[in-house]
Order: structure tokens, then C-alpha cells, then sequence
RNA sequence: GGGCCUCUAGCUCAGUUGGUUAGAGCAACGGACUUUUAAUCCGUGGGUCGUGGGUUCGAUUCCCACGGGGCCUACCA
């Protein structure tokens, strides 16, 4: 593909190099790129006040509309072109001879091209198969396009649509809704936070010590204070802070970035909702949970029942389950295993169902294997609760059971949508926990945290009983339309 | 990271068991056409077959390396 439209025409593709001569007629007759146009109506406002014309009607009616012409019907003395505005609405274009004149039919048929945006005005009327249609009185090229279209009779490769979304939202319906439902449930989230009185914050996505979560961060460098800077894994430890100084409902919906690997359900830098209530707990925190995702469906879609991409649905309706991570696994195992499990019988468990697991944590094992026996059958939207405690550092030991802290992971469809946690908010205990951390982080646990010294004072000066929870938005797109991850993203990054 | 597959015109794809000039549909160009709906009809042009190297009389095809993409697998949400 030539990049470079200023080499010689002879070296562009024959396609671009007669389009910029096009263009450059343009420019010489009047201009390819007017600076405004006396637009009158949009094409939705047409097809709104006009919906059940008869055949070949007149309305006296007339309009100034523009749209991307994306077919192009031309006979000798009449063109028709079906001209579509940025929300898919379309409406055809009627260019004839005896109202134009002929220089003009002849000069549309020259350098009107499929793709170029076009200004028209004219009578709004229905042609003889009765299509709507406006019949042109005078046109004019709204912008100029240099390079041609895809075909719109084929899809696009999978490739093409994510290095070239542009073109993907232009050609492709479903595209575009995916934009509308992703922007409409993130107002939809909004709403219901703004209804339980929860304040929004923005907290740092730079930070000089990444915390809140175990994973690989992404590192860069701020040449002003000459200073290692890491872009965040997750904005537990400032909302955290915002708790502490009795912002009491806070959430925060931004990008978090990790620093590994990528495929249909990971994204290197993601959209993350999280969330914290002082006086609630991780039950408060699945109630919250179930409300803004049953929420989200029901204002975008007006049914808790969604469907998705494959033609499946996502039954997301009535109080989801809560399942005991222990008591599930031990089920499905077919024998007891708590907290107190020795090692090695969970060792012989896993070797038995021929999993590896290369860990030092009694809860690693616990929840590979639950991952392994449970998992797979999750369907329904499902609350797992209560983890280890040596897996889950920052949370607060279980108020009656024994060595599980809690935590809950919802899964929907079988993937992990969210996590919600009863806070952990002794000081000295989190301190403990962080040490132990950073001692791994020693032997080379590049996951492991460092010690975060403010954090830690700011829990010194009292953090109220709290539950968190924590939601990848990407996901939560994911299970409302059935579509990857690189879908559900504008944008993704690629190579 | 490991394994397998893939890259051909602006787009979507055929094809070449190594052999003259690499095909189709849409798009483009020239012509005909005043009611089309992916308009139709006649004609024409457009490709360093991902990049570099090797084998060969001859490579788009076979081999190697590199790059892009996909799937499976391992890890993280």
C-alpha cells in the first residue's frame, strides 16, 4: 500500500492517483473540502417526517441534506446514489438531467466517486419503485475521498477491521451499534453509581510504585523529575486513600495497563470500574455488582435477557448465585478439602487429574484446582466466594470460617467478570501481609508488590469497615454482546 | 514461550503437483442507457504473488531466515 501520497502520481495505486486528479478539479472549479455547508436537515430527519410515501409521490418539500455515497447507480441522463450519514441512515439521491442542466449531470458523473461525502438540495419525493429519495437541485462535494472503499459486498478480514476501524464503522453495522451500546452502558453504570450517591475520581495512572493487584507492570520514564515511573495495574491503593479521607461511595472507571500477554479475552491496557462503599462489606459489594450489569442490560437492550453475537443468549436476570469456593471444589472433587488440607493431598489431587502447578501457596493449589474441576461448568452468573487467605493479601479474613478471606469472583459465561472484597483495613495486619509480599517480590516474584509506605499511613489514620469491588468493562461488553475482546475496543492496540 | 496454519489487484478470494502473457467478483477507466436498488450491457487497464536469501535452465509455487496475522497450548483480568 503506498503511505505517501506526495510521491509521483505514477507511483500511486491507479485508483488514488485518479481520485487526486479528481480532486484537483474540484479544487479548480470551486473546492473539494468547503468549509461548511447549508445543511437543512439530517438524512434520519428526512426519513423521519416522510415515512409512508406512496409511489412516485411529490411533497413540494424541499432540503439540504450531505451524506458518504456508498452505491452509485448512473444511467444516461439520471444518477442515483444512496447516500448514508454517520449513524447508517441512508436515503438515494436522484441527479437528472432536466433538473441540473447537462454540465453539471456531466461534471457529477466525472468526479463524484463511491465513498465522497456529497451535499445535496432538492425536493423530497419517491421514485418510480418507490424509494425515498431527494431530487437533486444542485450538488456539491462535500469532502473528497482519495482513496476507494472496500466493496460492501463482502466482509472485511478480521485484521483489516481492527487495523482499519475507521473503515470498519463506515461499511459495517454492527460496528457502529457496538460504539453506541459500549458508550450507553457506560452512561447506564454512571447512573446507577450516581443513584446510590457515589462520587466519581480520577486517580493516577502514572505512579511510582504499582500496586493493587499482581501483575507485570508496564514501565516508562519522567524526564523532568528523572524518575522510573510505572503505568498502573489498578487504582485500589488511591481510592483506598480517597476512603480513609471520607469520600465514602467513590468509584473510578479508567484504563489499567499489564505488561503481558494478549489474546481474545485479554487486552493490554483495559478499561477497569472499581469501586469502594465505607460500611458495606462483599456482600453489600455482589448486591452492587448484580444491580449495575442487570442494570446496564435492561437501560440498552430493555431486557435483562441479552442477545448475543452467536445467537446464544446471556440469561442475566433474577438474584445470581453465590457458591463457597472450598465447598464447591470439594463436590466436584468428590472429597473434603478445606483450608486445612496438607499440601501434599493436594499435590496428589492434581497429579492425579494431571495438572501441573509450580507454586509455593496452599491457595495457588486451591484455586488451580477449582479452576479445573469447578469452572468449567460455570453457566449461569455465579458468585464464587471466600479464597484463600494467602492468595488475596489485601483482604480481611473471613468474620466466622477459618482460613479463607472475603472475596468473591463473579463469573459470567464461564470467564471472570468481577471481584468484590470485604476491605481489608487493619493496619498493622496489611503491613504484615505487605512484607511478606515484598519478600517474595525478593526471591523474584516480579508480580509481587513493594511496599507502599503511604498507603500504609494513610490506613494509620483509620479506614472505615469497607467493600470494594473491581469490573473490567471490556468484559462486561463482552458478555452483554458475545463479542471478543478486540471488538468490544475502538481501538485495540495491534503490532 | 512452544506447536500448527496463513500472507496473491483498492477490497473479498481462486490458482500455480516448478514452465510463455497469474485469474474472478466488486471497485477503477472508456462507451451506451431518464426510475435504478450490489442497476444492466459492450470494451479496457491495474499485480515487484509479505520481505530477503538459497536450490534450479527457470521460483508466485520448493527450502531457509525475517516480518505481519490466525488457531491451539502455557501465564495474567
Amino acid at each position: 500500500m503506498t503511505d505517501n501520497l506526495e510521491n509521483e502520481s505514477e507511483d500511486l495505486p491507479e485508483q488514488i492517483a485518479i481520485r487526486m486528479a479528481k480532486r484537483e478539479k474540484l479544487n479548480d472549479l470551486s473546492d473539494a473540502y468547503p468549509v461548511s455547508l447549508p445543511l437543512t436537515h439530517t438524512i434520519s430527519e428526512v426519513r423521519a417526517e416522510f415515512p409512508d410515501l406512496e409511489i412516485d409521490a411529490v411533497t413540494g418539500k424541499k432540503v439540504a441534506i450531505a451524506g458518504r455515497v456508498v452505491f452509485a447507480r448512473n444511467t444516461g441522463k439520471l444518477c442515483f446514489a444512496t447516500l448514508q450519514a454517520g449513524d447508517g441512515e441512508r436515503i438515494q439521491a436522484m441527479v437528472s438531467l432536466d433538473k441540473v442542466g447537462e454540465e453539471n449531470l456531466e461534471l457529477y458523473k466525472e468526479l463524484v466517486d463511491l465513498g465522497d461525502h456529497l451535499f445535496v438540495d432538492g425536493e423530497v419525493i419517491t421514485s418510480k419503485r418507490g424509494e425515498l429519495s431527494i431530487l437533486v437541485e444542485s450538488w456539491k462535494m462535500a469532502a473528497k475521498t482519495i482513496r476507494p472503499l472496500p466493496n460492501l459486498h463482502n466482509e472485511l478480514s478480521e485484521e483489516f477491521r481492527v487495523r482499519h476501524r475507521y473503515i470498519d464503522l463506515i461499511v459495517r453495522d454492527r460496528a457502529r451499534e457496538v460504539v453506541k451500546i459500549r458508550s450507553q452502558v457506560m452512561q447506564s453504570l454512571r447512573n446507577t453509581f450516581a443513584n446510590d450517591l457515589y462520587l466519581e475520581v480520577e486517580t493516577p495512572m502514572l505512579q511510582s510504585m504499582h500496586g493493587g493487584a499482581s501483575a507485570r507492570p508496564f514501565k516508562t520514564h519522567m524526564n523532568a523529575f528523572d524518575m522510573e515511573l510505572f503505568l498502573r495495574i489498578a487504582p485500589e491503593l488511591y481510592l483506598k486513600r480517597a476512603v480513609v479521607g471520607g469520600i465514602e461511595r467513590v468509584f473510578e472507571i479508567n484504563r489499567n495497563f499489564r505488561n503481558e500477554g494478549a489474546d481474545s479475552t485479554h487486552s493490554p491496557e483495559f478499561a477497569m470500574l472499581e469501586a469502594y462503599q465505607a460500611y458495606g462489606d462483599y456482600s453489600t459489594m455482589a448486591e452492587l455488582t448484580q444491580k449495575l450489569i442487570q442494570n446496564a442490560a435492561q437501560d440498552v437492550f430493555g431486557t435483562q435477557v441479552v442477545a448475543l453475537d452467536g445467537g446464544e443468549e446471556n440469561d442475566l436476570s433474577g438474584e445470581w448465585d453465590r457458591v463457597s469456593m472450598f465447598e464447591s471444589l470439594s463436590s466436584a472433587a468428590g472429597q473434603e478439602i478445606t483450608p486445612e488440607t496438607p499440601m501434599a493431598e493436594l499435590k496428589k489431587i492434581a497429579d492425579k487429574v494431571d495438572i501441573e502447578i509450580d507454586h509455593p501457596l496452599h491457595g495457588k493449589y486451591v484455586e488451580e484446582l477449582w479452576e479445573h474441576f469447578v469452572k468449567p461448568g460455570l453457566k449461569k452468573p455465579t458468585f464464587v466466594m471466600d479464597f484463600p487467605v494467602d492468595t488475596s493479601p489485601l483482604t480481611r479474613d473471613h468474620r466466622d470460617k477459618k482460613g479463607v478471606v472475603e472475596k468473591w469472583d463473579l463469573y459470567i459465561r464461564g470467564y471472570e467478570q468481577a471481584t468484590g472484597y470485604s476491605e481489608l483495613v487493619d493496619p498493622v495486619i496489611q503491613r504484615e501481609r505487605f512484607v511478606a509480599q515484598a519478600a517474595l517480590a525478593k526471591t523474584g516474584d516480579p508480580e509481587a508488590m513493594k511496599l507502599d509506605e503511604e498507603f500504609l499511613k494513610a490506613l494509620e489514620f483509620g479506614m472505615p469497615p469497607s467493600g470494594g469491588m473491581g469490573m473490567g468493562i471490556d468484559r462486561l461488553l463482552m458478555s452483554l454482546t458475545g463479542l471478543g475482546i478486540r471488538e468490544t475496543i475502538l481501538f485495540p492496540l495491534v503490532k
